[in-house]
DNA sequence: GCACTTTCGCAACAGCGTTGCCAAAGTGGA
DNA sequence: TCCACTTTGGCAACGCTGTTGCGAAAGTGC
């Protein structure tokens, strides 16, 4: 990913060496430092959101030395990162001054492609939504039918914010990049297509760079489901921050995101994830992906019977395989499946967990299942956020 | 865990404040950057083994300029750590003098107490396995019993190093201190057992500080698969290093252990890896954890009635989900029971992880399936790899 | 009104990797 | 045999990082 643009450099500092040549581990060096430094106390002013943070907090929660906390958060606030937002109360000397993230700081463009639908917004430093465009999309319409359905939309969600506007998005002062979204197999490092499932015409596609060059700003490229982990990741569930979750995706299809210890678990190949294809019926009845009894096809097949209880139970015991393989602390259910019926899946899904941690006696408890918020949105936000990710810590994207 | 003695300290420098407070992501200070640079350099040293890298190889890979890489390995020489090793020829220049690392300058006991075996392994900074014991060993003789055990076994091991004995371990000067793996949830962030298999006498069981405290030297406890995994990340598969496997361990039990993006993965109550109670067979058989259709009821009880090659494909069922989920690069099979007959374990579990592949089309290619190097020793190794791992840098332990 | 506590910035500092420069140690052509 | 050239790698000065020492600012409480 290449993010050089002076926009929204907040380690503006030294130009360094590029840190690793030929993806072995990377030497760390004072850049570095920087950088990392920063993005940690960025974090931090983010998660502490409008009621702010003190210098001396921050300091508590990064390790760093008050002095050096200070030295950081005055760059942020030259940069217009950070500002001071009133004192708390005086414990006995000079109170504590607070000290908040600026949001319109920074934006980036998120982009859910689905087979049928589009949907793009514009998400500020602190991952609050400023614009939203839905529309219609057939995904197989073509490369550039779909490539210009998005930047007409990347173009309408930032025209309010009034940073000047030329051919592509490069005017606008503020903005990160763009992050896309979309089912069906990828590779996320390089940004290119696969088959996308039932599209045998993106094979291939450099989507990222098409897109990049297209608006001129950076453009990342994740799965769907990556993409919705990464936003609940960020700004979700409370208590997924930091730790590990699965998002379950049941939609047209059923697939997860896998956050591991804070950030977004992609594989290699982008093919972690897998969740549907998992076999939970040796010899059990044919899946269209060739398997025999995937979780894909008992789920659906349930759900098209109408019972869903069944569907949820199902979903259960393959959530439960996950869980136990992975040490996961929530599950998040989504998708237009779910919700459907979400309370029926909750349940469904957490008697089956609760069952299997009962036996396997008190250490841990019951895994915690839940409704993932942010609803249709999840994806979108999510795609935003694999630019925003970064400014702030997370090792992903 | 804690490391604070002065003996293999590669990371001399000054004494930094407690980097992180409360858990939460730590900010990186100067000491933070120098011994994350060093232990890089150990590691890139142990890979390359007796044939040596120079410091130029060795800027090439880090990332590091050739100067810093200078003054890192002088200050390697002068502890010890490292030292020259003859020269490349010349490619029209001054040649290259060869560094290497020094084994001997570092130690680490590792032990594995199974069921009714204790075997113990003392292990060099190279991985080399120095001297090793094995005893008869019952872990329902109670705590005392086995401690002395263990305790007895690690002097002997230690004993040929000659680098003085007293009471405990701590007269060794080059030892780092003494890992310990075995089966049953435990809780590797605090060292306490839970109850272990079949021996509920164990719960709550400190063995980590009772062993550290017996010997004198710092401990470290692991699940036997964890460990394993370790091991086999540090020196095992070549192509294994820095990437993700899983290793899959049949004997009494089944199991696994996961390496993702080269470290293990534990969770946060060192619970993952629970791989023989996943559910692939709905409503099967049941199992003793309780519930019904386990790999391990599955497996075992093909392997039970003598056939090999559907336990093969039962195991290879599962073992697909789990790529699936992790996008996993290689998959490893170890244990007594695979060790009775490898090749077919591996033909068959390869075979359905080579179906699955051609399903979902050529994108990656098939997960490789092979035995797990070291044989019987490869959990102690491994946990003689939690103690001297930290030091070259991975994150584990 | 004064002593005390707590926050936080300025200035000096130590230590990290980096840069500039040069000696060492080879090769290869004249 | 000599000399120009290339490559390695150490020494010294440097820039930048977070750290330490100290003092001003801004409250509380007797």
């Amino acid at each position: 990913m290449d993010r050089t643009r002076e926009t929204v450099k907040a380690t503006a500092g030294t130009a360094p060496r590029p840190a690793t040549r030929g993806g072995g581990p990377a030497g760390a060096n004072l850049g570095l430092v920087r950088s990392h430094n920063t993005a940690l106390v960025l974090g931090l002013l983010r998660d502490a959101g409008a009621e702010g943070i003190s210098r001396l907090e921050l300091a508590e929660r990064t390790g760093l030395t008050p002095q050096a906390v200070s030295k950081i958060t005055a760059r942020l606030r030259a940069e217009g990162f950070a500002a001071e937002a009133g004192r708390r109360a005086s414990t006995g000397g000079k109170p504590r001054t607070v000290l908040r993230l600026v949001p319109e700081a920074g934006h980036a463009v998120g982009a859910h492609l689905d087979r049928d639908e589009l949907r793009v917004v514009l998400v500020d430093l602190d991952g609050t939504v400023v614009a939203e465009r839905r529309a219609d999309l057939d995904l197989g319409a073509g490369a550039e039918a779909v490539l210009e359905a998005v930047c007409a939309a990347a173009r309408g969600v930032v025209a309010g914010l009034d940073e000047g506007l030329g051919e592509g998005l490069s005017g606008v002062r503020s903005l990160v990049g763009v992050g896309v979204a979309l089912p069906g197999p990828l590779d996320h490092a390089h940004g290119v297509l696969h088959r996308v499932t039932g599209f045998p015409e993106w094979d291939g596609f450099p989507l990222r760079d098409a897109l990049a060059e297209r608006l001129g700003v950076p453009a990342v490229v994740d799965k769907d489901t990556n993409a919705a982990a990464l936003g609940l990741a960020v700004g979700g569930a409370e208590d997924a921050a930091g730790g590990s979750f699965a998002y379950l995706h049941l939609g047209t299809g059923l697939g997860a995101g896998l956050v591991i210890d804070g950030s977004v678990h992609r594989g290699a190949r982008t093919g972690a994830g897998e969740f549907g294809h998992q076999v939970i019926q040796l010899d059990g009845p044919l899946c269209e992906c060739g398997n025999r009894g995937c979780v894909e096809v008992l789920c659906l097949g349930a759900v098209a019977r109408g019972e869903v209880a069944e569907a949820a139970r199902v979903l259960g015991v393959a959530a439960g395989n996950l869980v136990g393989l992975l040490d996961i602390d929530v599950v998040l259910l989504g998708g237009r499946t779910v919700a459907a019926a979400p309370e029926a899946y909750v349940r469904g899904v957490g008697e089956v967990l609760g069952a299997r941690a009962r036996r396997e006696g008190t250490s841990g408890g019951t895994v915690p299942v839940r409704v993932a918020p942010r609803g249709e949105r999840v994806v979108a936000e999510g795609a935003a956020q694999l630019l925003l990710a970064p400014l702030f810590g997370r090792g992903d994207a």
